[in-house]
DNA sequence: CTTGGGATCTAG
DNA sequence: TAGATCCCAAGT
């Protein structure tokens, strides 16, 4: 089942850990490509120094963050890599959730060739394929052309796993400091990243 | 128009 | 551990 837009609305670190578990799906050329989310970071705009949409900052690309909840938010970071999140929160209150990390389930010889342009790859690589934000967007073929599409649309969205297939039952879920974000003081040390302890496709 | 910097990844 | 590589936003 899609997650509706309900799922999106509230508190953003509620939100952020619902979505671990919970399965994103890109459609590339009619193939489903999907995994499950075991890594993300909240971002509340606009008191988060770490945030896009600290103080309010409101440009072309930070729009979106402040609409309504259930859009991606994708940006491309040091020239090359995109990342993306998904708005959370009310109008006007400009949070996002990143997702850093998922562990591949469907289409994944299109990510392989995405990622490393060959399906015969290492057993290092396939750890490799999704375990960062630049890395996931990569392989599920996100780019710019998404920043501000619906997670209602046929072709991107979260799917909600079942209780019984859920990675929660068998992974502690941890909470720490987002990474990379030393510029921004007092918020470093926010506990707003989630992930499953241990889990191998976590980033880092 | 110019400039500085960034929620990263890979190779060596 | 450095280098790739370029959008974005702020300032002139």
């Amino acid at each position: 089942m899609k997650a509706p837009i309900s799922f999106y609305e509230g508190e953003t670190l509620h939100i952020a850990k619902r979505l671990l578990g919970q399965k994103l799906v890109h459609v590339v050329d009619g193939v489903k490509r999907s995994g499950y989310i075991v890594e993300v970071e909240a971002y509340k705009g606009p008191d988060d120094k770490a945030a896009h949409s600290y103080s309010g900052r409101r440009t072309n690309r930070t729009e979106v963050m402040f609409g309504e909840a259930g859009y991606a938010y994708v940006y491309l970071i040091y020239g090359m890599h995109h990342c993306f999140n998904i708005v959370t929160a009310e109008i006007d209150i400009p949070h996002a959730i990143l997702i850093r990390a998922i562990e591949p389930v469907d289409g994944i010889e299109e990510m392989k060739i995405s990622r490393f342009s060959k399906t015969d790859i290492t057993k290092a690589q396939y750890r490799n394929l999704t375990s960062g934000p630049g890395k996931l967007c990569r392989a599920l073929g996100i780019t710019l052309e998404q920043q501000g599409h619906s997670m209602q649309r046929d072709d991107l969205y979260i799917e909600l796993v079942p209780e019984e297939e859920h990675l929660s039952s068998s992974y502690a879920v941890a909470a720490g400091p987002r990474i990379n974000i030393d510029y921004a003081e007092e918020a470093i040390d926010y506990p707003w990243r989630f992930y499953y302890e241990g889990h191998p496709f976590v980033s880092k």
